[in-house]
DNA sequence: TTGAAAGCGCTAACAA
DNA sequence: TTGTTAGCGCTTTCAA
C-alpha cells in the first residue's frame, strides 16, 4: 500500500494523500508491527549488552549509560550478565544474532572462540568490545589505559621515596588486572626496583594473611599498589585489624575509584576511570557501525581512555587537611 | 509441514518420521525464526524490567538476579532505567506490550496513569510490581516491610535511652522513604516522643547545614534515623567535618545496608533488605502469571519481605562495641 | 499420521 | 504518484 510509503516517509507520496493516511492512522490507532519487518529480513531496533557482572557498580553505570543513549536513538537494550562465563557469553551473542538485534556491546570475560564470533558478525550483528579487547576479529574497541594508570600510581609512590612497593590483587588473567600488573612492573623496573607480586589475595582472610606474612620482615613493603577495588578494601580492613597505620606505616594506592573512597578513613588514593565515558564512546562506535552497515571494510577503530590518579590520603603524600578530594 | 509438529513436539507424529526430521534439522543447521511466530500472535520469549535507576547498586543487584533467572527459564531481559520519570516508564511499558514481550517487572517511580497501564495489561503484558506498589490495577506485588524496619530501628534507639531522635532524609514522596517515615513516626508516638523531621537533606552541604542548625541547641537530638543510604553517608561526613563524634555524641542508624557499612569508621548500624530475595520473588510471580496466562481472575498476590536491623557501632549500643580508633 | 492451503503485517518489485 | 502481487517462516485448519 501507499501506507507503507507514508510510514517510511518515502518521497513519492502526494502531500495530500500523505495527510489523509496520517489522519487515518491516528483515528484507527494503528501501530506498526515490528515482527513483520523482521520476517522480511530487517533488524530489530534493539541492541545487546553483555557484561561479566551487572551487579558490579562499574558495569551497572555502563549499562545505565548505554541504555539511556540507546533509548534516545530508538533502541531497546537487551542486557545479559554473563557471570564471567565465556561460553555463556558466546551463546548469548549467537542468540542475539538469531533474533536480529541491530548490534552488540560486549565486555568479554575471556577469549571467545574467534570462528563462532566471526559467524555472529557475519550474520549481521556488528560488535563493539569495550573495557576488554576482543582479539582476532576486527572489531572496534574502547579500552582504558590500565597500564599507564598503574604506572602513574607506582611512579607517584616512587617519587615520594618508596622503594619496596608490593603489588597485591587477584584475577590476573583478566585483561584489566593483567595490564595494571604490567604497568606496575614497568614502573618498578624503570627505577631498578624489585617487583613484589602477590596475586592471589581475593578475600579479607587472604589480605590479612598477606599482611601477617609481610609485616615483620626486615624488607616489609612500605607501600602497596592494589590492582582493583576489592583488593583495596580487603587490604584496608586487614591493615586496620592488624593495627598497621595507613599511610604512616604503609602507603596504599588502589586501582578503581569508588564512591566512598573519599569518605572512609583514611580517604583512599585511587586510580579512577570513567564508566560513563567508556560506555558512551562504545555506544557511539556501535551506532556508527549499525548506521553504515553496508560500508565495505571500514577499518576497526580502537579508542583509549585515560585512567587518572586521584590523590587523597592513603598514599601519605597529600597535605593533610579536612578537605578531602571528591570522587571523580 | 510435519516439521512444525516435530518442533513443538506434537504427539501425532510417527517416531520414525520424527527422527528423520530431527536429523534433517541437524544437517541443515535449521534455526527457528521467532519473528514468524510473533506475526502469528505468539509472545516473544523476553521479559522487561523497568527500574528508576540502574546505576543504583540496589537495582543493579535486582537486575542481575532477574536476568539470570529469566535466562535460566529461556527468556531474554530488556532493561530500562527510567530515571525516575513516570511518563517514560509508561511509554516503555507500552512499547514492550507492542513488542509482545511475555511480561514486565516494574519498579514504578510514581503513580502511572491507571487507564494506560490497564490497557498495557489488557494487550497481554502481565505486570508484577516490586519494591513499590502499583495502585489501582490488580497487579501482583513484592514489597519490603519498610515501615516495620524503620520502627525496629527507632525502637532500638528508644530502648537504649534516646528520647530526642531526629529523622533525616529526602525524597519523601517516594514510597519506600514515605513508609520509613511512617515507621519512625509510629515508633515515636508509641513512646510519647515528639517527632523531629528534616526531609530535605539531599547533599553533603544540606547535611552539614542541618548539623550546624541543630548541634548547639539545648534540645539537640541525641540520635538520628537516616531514611536512606545517601543521607546516611552525607550525615556521616557532616558529623566528621564538624567533629561530632559518632556514636558517643550522636547515635546513627541508617536505612539501607551497603557493602562498606561494616568497613568504615565507625561501622554503621543499618536496616538491610535483600535485593536478591526481592528480585527472585518478583520474578517467580511473573513467571507464574506468564505460564497461567489464560487463567481467569487469579487474585493478585502481595508478598512482604522483611527489613532487618543490622547492629554495628554507629548506634552506640553494640554489645561488642569497641573503641572506634581515631582515623589514622 | 501426514500434507495442503491460507494468512499473520509488512516491504520490494513491478505495473498502471 | 499509486496500486498490485508475492513472499518472508511459521501455525492453524481442514483434507487426505
Amino acid at each position: 500500500m501507499t501506507v507503507s510509503r507514508v510510514i517510511n516517509d518515502h518521497p513519492a507520496v502526494k502531500p495530500n494523500t500523505k495527510k489523509k493516511v496520517l489522519t487515518a492512522i491516528q483515528q484507527l490507532g494503528y501501530e506498526r508491527n515490528e515482527a513483520a519487518g523482521l520476517l522480511k529480513g530487517q533488524r530489530a531496533m534493539m541492541i545487546g549488552l553483555i557484561v561479566p557482572d551487572l551487579s558490579d557498580v562499574f558495569f551497572a553505570i555502563c549499562a545505565n549509560t548505554i541504555e539511556k543513549l540507546a533509548r534516545e536513538s530508538g533502541y531497546l537494550t537487551l542486557i545479559v550478565s554473563s557471570g564471567h562465563d565465556v561460553e555463556l557469553e558466546i551463546q548469548q551473542a549467537e542468540l542475539m544474532a538469531r533474533r536480529k538485534l541491530s548490534g552488540l556491546l560486549l565486555v568479554t570475560s575471556g577469549a571467545p572462540d574467534a570462528e563462532r564470533m566471526k559467524r555472529v558478525i557475519a550474520e549481521g550483528l556488528p560488535i563493539v568490545a569495550f573495557d576488554r579487547p576482543l582479539d582476532g576479529l576486527g572489531t572496534d574497541a574502547v579500552l582504558i589505559e590500565n597500564r599507564l594508570g598503574a604506572e602513574e600510581a607506582v611512579e607517584h609512590l616512587i617519587a615520594h621515596g618508596h622503594k619496596r612497593i608490593a603489588c597485591v590483587g587477584f584475577d590476573s588473567d583478566a585483561y584489566p588486572v593483567a595490564e595494571r600488573v604490567k604497568g606496575y612492573r614497568s614502573a618498578m623496573s624503570l627505577h631498578g626496583l624489585r617487583p613484589n607480586l602477590s596475586m592471589k589475595v581475593d578475600s579479607l582472610e587472604g589480605a590479612t594473611k598477606w599482611v601477617d606474612s609481610v609485616r615483620l620482615k626486615a624488607d616489609a613493603p612500605t607501600a602497596v599498589f592494589a590492582t582493583n577495588y576489592r583488593t583495596t578494601v580487603h587490604l584496608l580492613r586487614a591493615f586496620s585489624e592488624r593495627k598497621v597505620k595507613v599511610p604512616s606505616e604503609v602507603a596504599l594506592i588502589g586501582f578503581d575509584d569508588f564512591e566512598l573512597a573519599p569518605v572512609i578513613a583514611p580517604p583512599v588514593t585511587t586510580v579512577g576511570q570513567s564508566a560513563v565515558d567508556l560506555a558512551r564512546r562504545a555506544f557511539r562506535l556501535l551506532l556508527d557501525r549499525i548506521e553504515r552497515a553496508g560500508d565495505t571494510e571500514r577499518s576497526p577503530e580502537k579508542i583509549l581512555l585515560p585512567a587518572t590518579l586521584i590523590v587523597r590520603e592513603s598514599c601519605g603524600v597529600h597535605p593533610r587537611s579536612k578537605k578531602t578530594a571528591e570522587p571523580a
